[in-house]
DNA sequence: AATAACATGTAACGCGTTACATGATTAC
DNA sequence: GTAATCATGTAACGCGTTACATGTTATT
């Protein structure tokens, strides 16, 4: 049901076609909390329609149907919201081989953390460059936004991988070649 | 197929029966990794002793069954270890909502973000505790294993996530009730 | 004797991925 | 005119969850 969940928030933002939330995933969700391709986007989001939880709010070019969410489809999404399950569960890929690296020998362990370091490096690169725009162009007189707060949590978690994997890599095994 | 090679993974520490191997997804795995279920395991078990990448290494009382990974598996494992993808793929409802909060009103996003605060600070204790026992008893003049490296990273990950809802929450508009 | 923990198995259903399929509009 | 992008849809298959199902051994 989280898919589910997920659309519904992005569609609180603001309306959004199948195609647009498609782009949001790849762009956004992905990396950190969720994945959904179109193939399963479409068909929920017409699911989601025939519940009542959002609407088609326009008609455009190229069959393109752009959704809004109702009033029942902010009420659900504000329960599921306020009433988090008790167990954290979590699917993660690149965490996982982290876990599995004593099965590796040091040289080969050592490569896979600097592979890590590396496209951790570049996605602090991509997020320290968009918030840094962000904040420029912001009010320092008003108060962070959400948005905001949730790209600092971003940033910290990309700052301490990035750490981490320095510090891992001086504590293998054969300390150079 | 990340599931196949979770368990093999852990089959290349020791070995272990589908219900050791339960047990170990839901203490260790699920908060951090992967998750899976006994009615997953117990097939992808049989599959993977199919294709010969486990074998049964010893039958004891209640049916028990305890896998021991072969040479094969052992060299699927690190084909796997050594191939990550390019992308990162995450499913995490928990950071879903934290990407979501937006669109709770300031107090209820409050609510929620103390909420994270108080497992996350349990857990953190938790891993404190079991993280200092196994320094207490190791021997000082040996490198550090592997498995102390990954705690260290949980360590540093809820550190920074009790950071920063402590953060977050101190920028939620309402300062104070 | 009862309860908890050990131990495995599977069927039904729902979620997620891959691949196939089609067409419109925009930019060069 | 042709390639890229926009835009949607669905079938087949594989992965994951829930629920049902059964029996053994250890502890109190």
């Amino acid at each position: 049901m989280s898919l589910r969940y997920a659309l519904l928030g992005l569609l609180a933002e603001e309306p959004a076609s199948g195609y647009d939330l498609t782009k949001k995933f790849e762009r956004v969700l992905q990396r950190y909390a969720w994945h959904a391709q179109h193939s399963q986007i479409y068909p929920e989001l017409s699911r989601m329609a025939a519940d009542g939880l959002i609407t088609v709010a326009e008609e455009g070019a190229r069959g393109r149907r752009t959704y809004a969410i109702t009033d029942a489809g902010r009420d659900d999404l504000r329960r599921w919201m306020v009433n988090p399950p008790d167990a954290i569960v979590v699917r993660n890929e690149f965490v996982l081989r982290l876990f599995l690296l004593a099965t590796l020998d040091p040289a080969e362990a050592r490569r896979l953390l600097e592979w890590t370091a590396d496209i951790n490096a570049k996605q602090l690169e991509e997020l320290r460059a968009s918030v840094a725009a962000f904040d420029a162009a912001a009010d320092p007189a008003a108060g962070l936004p959400m948005q905001r707060l949730v790209a600092e949590f971003g940033l910290r978690s990309f700052q301490v991988l990035s750490e981490w994997t320095e510090w891992a890599i001086e504590r293998i095994d054969p300390p150079q070649e």
